[in-house]
DNA sequence: GATGAATGAGTGTTCATTCAT
DNA sequence: AATGAATGAACACTCATTCAT
């Protein structure tokens, strides 16, 4: 009896995961609305009445992607700084810890989209998103103090640079397409911004 | 007769400016799918069939705001590319010529929606960015040949960090809420790239 | 053996009644197309498929609770006319009888919606609702003869009026907000048919 | 240009006016909730698109229909009240008015679905109908005061049966069906209602 | 018999596009 | 050329009904 449960309850999220997988292809191609609920349907061969068995509203299903890619990023970013490292090394962290899912990089740049769609999860955005900043902040922060980054560079520079390298076009063209390891990859990442904001030594 | 005509032809393109105006605003306001072409018609004063006389498709109008943009900073790149200066003076011409009519990140941005957007669009579309990303290569790799940009950090690393500058968040909050002066934005993006790719010297 | 079938006969039942009372408390609150088979099998508690077990077609949920109601009223109405006294008494006992058990007004009110809803059991509707009226009529016409109804005024108008009398929201705001004694309220009601419909004395 | 213009117009109202009077018919025979707008356009010979060029919601095209004959009886009300006769013929008056626009019982039957429904038009419908009911209860309390009507009967169980009097299924069956005289018709109705409410001359 | 996940036809509504005037 | 009423395909979403377990 437990096992058909657990049986039905697994093969129920694995049909939610591949709602998920799906739109999330989809969503990252297309955009939030040129993806339509009948695509996703007919792409995970469910009915159109079973996607809202999971998720009640379009938004809930691109939320239910889109909000553990921040969850996790916050995650890197508290893990990060409770390394017992340097700043420049937490940093170094949260990169090669998330630079893969990259994905995070679109929810940042679709933030103009994202408001208008994510009304009815405002609260949880804006529960996460500062988070992320005022940790990446925290970290900078806390590099200026020690004399490794520019004092004259605004936090807020350093960081929207550090954000923008998470951008999954050039990682699907170096890494996926060009078969560039992911080390290196991230290593090029790495350098490009910690020499831009490291302190120039005299 | 010729001059009733030109008169005509006049009213003609500034009508066709008072559009592109228009949308333009509403576009960066709204996005593409949130922006109507009723409420250009009616923000213009004008019949939503006049739109159409202008503009096919929803797409042309878009891509009539769009392309000149494009057409725009490859200009700025081929000026840039011709300028006897340096290589790191040539892009921080570049930088300083475009960084504020930021524009053209809104594309990059909206990547996403853009592909789905500009399919009718391709042909002109991959005639006008890959001469973007070659010309700013070329300029990096001059940089690379003369020691001046570290060799080992291949060219797409570099010129997808920069095009990622023209980040328009970071610009409408420093720039526009924070009062900024332009100049000393422009300096600090600069410091950011460039200390980046600069080869460090020993 | 016997026993045991019974009794799970009992609990059918039973389960049969608590759906239709929860059923019936829904339609009167929120009309047919607003009452859901979902509310219903959650506020029972049993699954929506045992709603179907019960009753193949939401109409027939319906149906199930309306027609005991017809046939209620049908029942009083031969009663009515089997009492050994005077056709007004008669109406009088009717009146009294039903006025509480406001439902059937619920049927006669909701006429635009019920044709459609019972497409399906108009058999049924078509072999109960004339017997009330014949009956009805059958009480007005034997008054009519005893000279005590006015014999110009057609039967129709007569139960039409006395139909109407059913009202139930005079019955709750007399009733049940401004605590009327229900007598109180018969009587009332008794009044404005009898005198209405009574030959005038000269 | 003029005419040109109001020959439009003139289109565009006859149009509307179809588009009304269809609607009006499925909306009495089916109801508010299986009066589907798909079905409107198709029986009036229109886009889907065209029915909401005139009404943006259902809701809307449903209340214009419904609110002048809300409007026409409370303007009948009105009108009653200031003729310079007995309150019993202001009634009279009002009952030979408005019987035979019969459309008013519609909306005083479907007023629990009215309510939900019009949930947009609240404060209109809200507007109205309590100027009806009290301008018909001031006609009934004038009588009683006169000594007309029965002082004993609650003007709600006065108001409530004229009210019901208004039935659009006993008009059509005599008026429509067997042709009975709309006067003929309009006298059985207010004989029924008056010997009812008058006070009984001893 | 009981369950509730799955279904899919149907609903109201929007909006880019067309075309008679 | 300019208009804006008309179009209809497309969309998100609902819900009575079915059926495998």
């Amino acid at each position: 009896m437990t096992t058909r449960i657990s049986l039905k309850e697994k093969q129920q999220k694995e049909r939610e995961q591949l709602i998920l997988e799906y739109a999330e292809r989809v969503l990252l191609e297309k955009g939030y609305h040129d993806m339509s609920m009948d695509e996703i349907a007919i792409g995970v061969g469910v009915a159109k009445g079973t996607l809202y068995l999971h998720f009640p509203k379009k938004e809930d299903l691109v939320f239910t992607i889109v909000e553990p890619k921040m969850q996790s990023f916050l995650g890197s970013v508290e893990e990060a700084i409770a390394l017992p490292v340097s700043p420049k090394e937490k940093l170094e962290f949260l990169l090669n810890r998330e630079l893969s899912g990259a994905f995070f990089q679109f929810l940042l740049t679709s933030i103009p989209d994202m408001t208008t769609i994510f009304k009815s999860h405002e609260a949880e955005v804006n529960e996460i998103l500062p988070k992320i900043f005022s940790g990446i902040h925290e970290m900078l922060n806390e590099g200026k103090r020690e004399g490794l980054f520019d004092p004259d560079l605004p936090v807020e520079f350093m960081s929207s640079a550090f954000i923008n390298l998470f951008e999954p076009h050039l990682y699907k063209e170096m890494v996926e397409a060009r078969k560039m390891p992911v080390e290196v990859f991230n290593s090029h990442v790495s350098n490009v911004f910690f020499r831009g904001i490291m302190k120039i030594k005299e």
